[in-house]
DNA sequence: TCTAATTATTGTAATTTGGACAATAATTTA
DNA sequence: TAAATTATTGTCCAAATTACAATAATTAGA
């Protein structure tokens, strides 16, 4: 076995990728950006960005994050890390994928300094990816759909106040299957969720009551050891 | 927002640590191994290596897995990135952790060149160990239970041929919870195991048949979507 | 205003699963 | 051969799941 010098190994660098997950007209997308810069200019790609020498990854993931939306304040899930030698063609990089949930009525997007051009993309309708990017979403994707059967993210993707059909959607999309509304509905009898006054606006049929996930109530409970999530 | 030059950031190093579980007694253990120099000398340490310029991710953690044990073909899991930036007192590495699930009376444990002693730990029972270690044993091990709750990996840890019992033993391990041994039998039999006519040895009570887990049969079973493993 | 259309919400009965526990079987030891 | 010990199977009841039916609330249009 060789041994190289010791200072050769620090000549490395890593970047963080973020994909951004929202939800809407009954699928999941992810906010791709055009890239402005070499390499792989002009091609859509992950917002990412690499990681200063002092910078800790989950603040260089909430800085990308920021820097395109203006959030704060958003989990951010960490997936997988790539690093396959040749994979950036400007020297050894590995990246780490971190994701996070957002509801894409919420804020306005800002093109960047590194983007030219931001949009959300339908994970069904793919284009080609700068780097290893299709790799990269595909898994962390596939991450993203075993955690929302694990933990109460879903209500990250959905409005503050979402009717059962919506919430039904969303786990129908997740799960590829279609499900019962009725037995949906004893389901998810445990997870608390609070019933509004309100309801639905503008549809040409009986309106639906609107709830919102609490928290609070889950978090006690979680505690408690009351439930855990499984859906 | 400042920029540091380009070639700034090409000044990092990047490590796997490969925490090899093994299972023994009805307890799950890691492998640990005595640092046999600085920095942390002499303290106990999950194995890992920096990885080589021109090296894979998962490459180098075959790599140190098979120095320490000169075990190959054996599947590697990613678990998580660590990379605060002081977690290493010689320069800026972010560690990417990998497991591997062992039977421990298959081989015989080498110490390697970078450590002066090898042995099975208890997670029940764990020092305090270099770097961030016991950060990334633990939440490496949440991963773990959570992949043998989705995954039938828990035949890598268990011997070829197995007892129903002993099967059990590492759930009710895994779940923190006893079962009844009637009722898991009934919820275990939509997993395809080969019963043996070979029995256990050496018991001072009826002896217990022997099973073992049909991959086979599972692989088909899962293109099918005939089931998923869940426990 | 009344009715059809549409979707929301609740209920019911049958089936399947899960848990507690008892009964029987196959060994070893004395 | 009997006692001790653990393996294996069976049974009953409660709980969860499933399929499907019934009822409620709203809009749109006659």
């Amino acid at each position: 076995m060789y041994r190289i010098d010791f200072n050769d190994f620090f000549t490395s660098a890593f970047s963080v990728d973020c994909i951004l997950f929202g939800y809407s007209e009954g699928e999941i997308k992810a906010l791709l950006i055009k890239r402005a810069m070499q390499p792989f200019e002009n091609l859509w790609a992950i917002p990412g960005d690499l990681i200063y020498p002092d910078e800790d990854l989950e603040q260089a993931a909430e800085r990308v994050l920021f820097e395109l939306t203006g959030l704060n304040n958003i989990a951010m899930h960490q997936s997988q890390t790539f690093g396959k030698p040749n994979r950036h063609p400007q020297g050894r990089v590995i990246t780490i994928s971190y994701f996070a949930l957002l509801r894409i009525e919420d804020f306005e997007v800002k093109a960047s300094s590194w983007a030219g051009d931001v949009q959300w993309v339908s994970l069904k309708n793919m284009p080609d990816l700068a780097f290893d990017h299709n790799h990269i979403l595909s898994s962390t994707y596939e991450m993203l759909k075993l955690k929302l059967q694990n933990e109460p993210i879903c209500f990250d993707l959905l409005p503050e106040r979402f009717t059962l059909n919506e919430f039904q959607q969303l786990y129908e999309f997740t799960f590829d299957q279609a499900f019962d509304k009725a037995n949906f509905r004893k389901k998810i009898k445990n997870i608390p969720l609070i019933a509004h006054d309100e309801k639905q606006q503008n549809v040409k049929h009986r309106p639906a009551k609107l709830f919102s996930f609490d928290k609070l109530s889950y978090a006690e409970g979680l505690e408690q050891n009351r439930y855990t999530f499984k859906m």
